[in-house]
RNA sequence: GGGCGUGUGGCUGAGCAGCAAAGGCAACAGACUGUAAAUCUGUCGGGGUUUCCCCUUCGUAGGUGCAAGUCCUACCGCGCCCA
């Protein structure tokens, strides 16, 4: 992998650029459409690529248990596996972590603590989730699927990842809480800064994707809220020999404070490197998040709204589960020019998702995803005119 | 013509003496950011000073009860069976 700075912002630390693989050119910043079991659901990876979509992310834990690591690499790896011929990620299951953990017990998000969801709950330092454990060397899952115990460390992480041949792939950590204390999350800091470490000495020089490619691997700052923590994470983790970055946990309460918490990171890793937030990407973020310094970021809206009805539009956010939606026969978006708009109309749209009919929630992944992508390649044509 | 059965909020459908009346659907509102979950939550007769109060409801009209969607009578509608 290799990436290369064409031009960085004088307006804001945005910059432009591209992450050359062995599976082609990725221009950034870059949305990275979330692929957890290996596609994006409803549609096929021709239809992805038709999205303009450039790479996108798995999931280690997802595909270690189904179908488990060893098939997909009987099948010539995950780009053969799931017939996507560009570039791909996987993470590293440390998501799993918060999402199976202290995410499930409390019902709540990862990323932006809104104040009226809290309700005085604190983890404090030793506390355990009720369904996994986290120790020192790792974690010990149930299996969603048949409860059966699983431990996942840094090793085993790195090892399925060199199995499933992504491009791009993750160090294994710990997705906090936003409920954490300072406490809780210096350990938790000072477990994930040590599996950082353990996943660069287990990681095997070679390791190779599919055809023959090499494996970037990228660490992943985390510190929570706390400025020290970040900045302290930022150093350690960018003064390690990873090939980019990846910026995970939580962003404070609103999305200004996001926007300061990315450039507390951004300021301390190595500025030739690429830098992955991880996890963010409501389309009013995407801006905030591009001009803060992120290169490339994932996220599971575009995909995962589509399929509870949500078209992301020029004119907002449209349920189009709504009856009233029947009665419109016109694009979802006037001017968006996606295979969807060009040919289907919000009424038609309506009626499939009301039925129940799975075709409903394929167009509007297929629209979303569209909209995402052409947003983002917007903000580069601004980056490249000097306009953000 | 006779017999049996049935009629509940937008729909569906429980309730068979002490409920503004289960559940489901629809509707309306909300949540969702490295996808456990094509999911979850709230409202859903009307009004109010909205953890409580008032009004109007269970085909129609009467009746019996302290109390009736719930029992009785008549009528109307619908269904099945027998002539």
């Amino acid at each position: 992998m290799n990436f290369k700075i064409l031009k960085k912002s004088n307006k804001s630390r945005a910059r432009l650029g591209f992450i050359e693989t062995e599976h082609g050119v990725v221009e950034t910043p870059c949305l990275v459409p979330v692929a957890t079991q290996a596609v994006i659901k409803t549609l096929e990876s021709k239809e992805v690529e038709q999205t303009k979509s450039q790479i996108l992310i798995s999931n280690i834990f997802h595909l270690h248990l189904k179908p488990g690591e060893k098939i997909v690499e009987k099948a010539g790896k995950l780009h053969k596996f799931m017939n996507w011929k560009k570039p791909l990620m996987t993470d590293s299951g440390g998501y799993q972590v918060f999402s199976l953990g202290f995410g499930r017990d409390f019902g709540l998000g990862s990323k932006i603590l809104k104040e009226h969801s809290q309700k005085g709950e604190i983890i404090k330092l030793n506390t355990q989730p009720q369904k996994i454990k986290i120790n020192n060397d790792g974690v010990v899952f149930h299996s969603p699927i048949n409860g059966d115990e699983l431990f996942i460390g840094p090793k085993e992480s790195i090892k399925i990842q060199e199995k499933l041949g992504a491009d791009i792939i993750f160090t294994f950590d710990e997705c906090a809480t936003p409920l954490a204390d300072l406490n809780y999350v210096k350990k938790s800091l000072e477990r994930t800064h040590r599996w950082a470490k353990e996943c660069l000495k287990v990681k095997s020089p070679f390791a190779k994707g599919y055809g023959g490619t090499k494996q970037a691997l990228y660490g992943i700052v985390q510190g929570s809220r706390f400025k020290d923590l970040r900045i302290e994470s930022a150093k350690f983790i960018g003064g390690l020999e990873f090939e980019g970055f990846g910026i995970g946990g939580e962003f404070g309460n609103d999305k200004k404070t996001m926007g300061k918490m990315i450039e507390w990171v951004v300021d301390e890793l190595p500025e030739k490197k690429p830098r992955h937030l991880l996890g963010v990407g409501y389309l009013e973020d995407i801006e905030l998040i591009i001009k803060s310094g992120v290169d490339t970021f994932d996220c599971t809206v575009p995909t995962h709204y589509a399929r509870r009805g949500i078209a992301f539009t020029s004119e907002g956010k449209l349920d189009l589960k709504k009856p009233k939606f029947l009665k419109k026969n016109e694009p979802l978006d006037k001017s968006c020019v996606c295979n969807v708009c060009l040919n289907y109309k919000k009424d038609y749209i309506c009626h499939l998702l009301k039925a129940g009919e799975i075709t409903g929630m394929k167009l509007l992944t297929f629209h979303n995803l569209w909209y995402f992508n052409t947003f983002v390649e917007d903000i580069r044509a601004k980056i490249k005119r000097g306009e953000i």
